[in-house]
DNA sequence: ACCTGAACACCGTTCAAGT
DNA sequence: ACCTGAACACCGTTCAAGT
């Protein structure tokens, strides 16, 4: 994949350099990534890396591809919803492993081949469960606006003091202004994120998809 | 709502300035939005600023103010299901006129009061549908995930060329190894983002919200 | 009291130069 | 051929000073 073009130098290759980057912004965040903390990190010049990659964006690009790489899909099993469901967990795995490459993504589109495998799975099993192509391309996407968005607005990865700001506000919130919200502080602030949380709307959008499957066939 | 603290500069007031700041930021983009250039355009130094507001922060608090500001949700009416499609159509609209404000919210969390009516009201709705606060709240989080996750991840802001660069990617993925996304280029790119796809997905939410409170009735 | 320029500690990247 | 320091055009913000 991420041969060198112009220049080849010393002992580094270009994935060692993307995987180390990867784990630099899984770890410290997609800002904490530069040019200059990864060459020190390397212990070469700033200006080297360039010889690896022509900008940061191709580097970021090698990254998400060595997020990617040798990620293998669960094997299929089950019913059509089923397996919608264990390749929907998959990939949100993945995006917890690698909570860069979701911050990537909400700053711009990431369009590695592989990132698209993601895709080709859950297009395929509507496909197969009998969604006509023009629902398949539009319940793909509310699946993948799902799986992405929570992974990027769920405090999973927020920091904890984020958290505990946002049980603050929530608690100080007026309850005449906010009488439904106030009335249940404890749940809204547990659905801020986690597993439970994520499943839940996972079933109501796969129930939803149901009810249209059936929609369709009668 | 935004009285400054310490100094009280000349003319301008700060919710005019937050006011510029949100315009700017809708236009050219939430990283076009510098305290520098903010100063400029309003004809003061970069420093004066920093009387109106403590930090960049504070500012960007208060361009959500005004972006929210006298923005009237629909009158309920009709089932809670019209209610709650009419409620989150009223959300998505308020975050295409204001770009910024989705680009904020996904590189941190956005807790002012005002932005949290969105939230009340879903979950009044909800819970007068007859969901309780232990599913209120999550069923809250995924209309939250799917209305703020659509606008950030799909091109109805990003740039004309994002989109071109998309659909080449498809067109060039082998179909060997893509065989259900080779055969619905169109769909599939057709499906990237605007209104139809948002309420298609919007829909099938629903109606898995429906699905699962007759589950609760019985 | 109100305003602000200089300076600091950062970015990604171009350019010209080192070996 | 391979590597890199200096420099450029940016950031947000602190500090000390202007009027």
């Amino acid at each position: 994949m991420a041969t060198a073009k112009s220049k080849r130098p010393k002992g580094l290759d270009p994935d060692q350099v993307a995987q180390i980057a990867l784990e630099i912004a899984d770890r410290d965040g997609l800002d904490a990534l530069t040019m200059r903390g990864l060459a020190e990190r390397l212990g070469i010049g700033t200006m080297t890396l360039y010889g690896y990659f022509p900008n940061k964006e191709k580097l970021l690009d090698a990254a998400v591809d060595a997020a990617v790489a040798g990620r293998e899909p669960p094997t299929p099993s089950g019913d059509w919803n089923e397996q919608l469901r264990s390749v929907v967990l998959w990939a949100r795995e993945g995006l917890l492993e690698h909570p860069s490459i979701v911050e990537l993504r909400t700053r711009r589109p990431v369009l590695r081949p592989d990132a698209l495998r993601f895709s080709e799975l859950i297009v395929g099993i509507l496909r197969e469960a009998g969604f006509p192509a023009a629902e398949a391309a539009p319940a793909f996407r509310l699946l993948f606006t799902y799986t992405l968005g929570f992974a990027a607005l769920s405090p999973a990865t927020g920091t904890e003091s984020d958290r505990a700001e946002a049980q603050r506000v929530l608690a100080t919130l007026p309850a005449a202004h906010f009488p439904a919200l106030s009335e249940m502080r404890d749940e809204a602030s547990a659905a801020m994120g986690g597993e439970e949380v994520f499943r839940y709307g996972l079933d109501r959008i796969i129930d939803g998809l149901e009810a249209q499957l059936s929609r369709l066939a009668s």
